[in-house]
DNA sequence: ATCCGCATGTAACCCGTTACATGATTCT
DNA sequence: AGAATCATGTAACGGGTTACATGCGGAT
């Protein structure tokens, strides 16, 4: 537990591990496989990270002896090295998991807030995922005020020109993720209330 | 003019240096004035990448001495390096404004192709602004047609839950992030042409 | 025997961040 | 003289990228 924080990609990782032990094999193949960010992380900062993790006692690794069994065909070649969370993993990913969203880092952030909302499934109960997108709402509202602002104080000097459309193209694109974080928490508050059991020992 | 590459930190600055010479405090006090990239660089990343490009050939310095004049407040302290670019970057500038974007890294990339736009204005004729601003409608229509693709095919397993909202956030985004991309060509071709006498020198 | 796929790792290199150092000028 | 602002730079540190190395099993 060496007091160093984390990066965001460390974080990722930690979080993919909470969600269901893997070996960095695993982790690679989940980042292949899904929109979750385009991003391809490579071997070079992937099992470098799970080391860093595991050296802060955040994860813990277990060979994996290959079943193989008798006769099946084992399937695949060197030993695997599957990581769990230790209970202080888990306890700084509900921590991060919890912080809230700021107006004057809504920008910088969005995406890592959006993945961090994929994650609070099943971990933070309704109410805090609730908050959570209400954060994110009101420091987009916050942000987009802002640049409309800049806008209309600009207006004269580059309306309809380059800087004005980029501008513009800015307000949309945060106008639109607000509208979606509205409508995400329309969604959540009416949906069905199937009380998560494993949300519970989770919090405790 | 040697061979490798240039950061995407190190285009936009030549960029910047190409739209007016400036020195490293120049540029600094831009990027915290406006809202580019809500990105602040740092003094340790600034000037070696000034010093680089330099090496490079692509900007050249030139000590500007403090005018002071005769009694006037000659304004400021140590002696500013004020950088304008060669005809080698000049060249490397408008090549790279001229890429244009492409489907399978153009969510990534958005930010800088917002940015390359604003500087396109004065220094891309008309057409291959618009030329630019196709490809980059054309592959946001791509990547969100994709999105649903894959939405929908992954609908039973997500539905109303948090990777499917997440889902629906990227594809808001981008969906707002290409009507603005058709909006910004219906502006700029039914817009006045007032034929720009920079831009057919800076072609030559 | 070889190559391919699984699986983990290492080393060189580059760049950005943080924090500090330094120089010159003006204001108090 | 001391502080503030303008202005450029450097050093330590950390992490990501690329490319390569290794180990083991199954397939051709």
């Amino acid at each position: 537990m060496s007091g160093r924080q984390l990066t965001s990609f460390e974080h990722i990782l930690l979080g993919l591990i909470c969600a269901a032990p893997s070996s960095g094999y695993d982790l690679k193949q989940r980042f292949a496989s899904t929109p979750i960010g385009v991003y391809q992380p490579s071997s070079g900062s992937l099992y470098p990270a799970l080391r860093r993790l595991e050296r802060q006692g955040l994860v813990r690794a277990q060979r994996q002896a290959q079943p193989g069994g008798s006769g099946g065909p084992g399937q695949s070649g060197r030993q695997r090295r599957v990581y769990e969370p230790t209970e202080a993993g888990q306890a700084v990913h509900v921590a991060w998991l919890r912080v809230l969203a700021a107006p004057d880092t809504v920008s910088r952030d969005l995406p890592l807030h959006v993945m961090r909302f994929v994650m609070m499934e099943h971990l933070l109960p309704r109410a805090e995922v609730l908050a959570f997108l209400r954060s994110v709402a009101d420091a987009l509202a916050v942000f987009t005020a802002d640049l409309e602002k800049y806008a209309a104080a600009a207006e004269f000097s580059f309306a309809g020109r380059h800087p004005g459309l980029a501008l513009d193209h800015g307000i949309d694109v945060h106008r639109a993720s607000l509208r979606w974080a509205e409508r995400a928490i329309a969604a959540l508050s009416t949906a069905d209330v199937a009380v998560d059991p494993a949300v519970d020992n989770a919090i405790a």
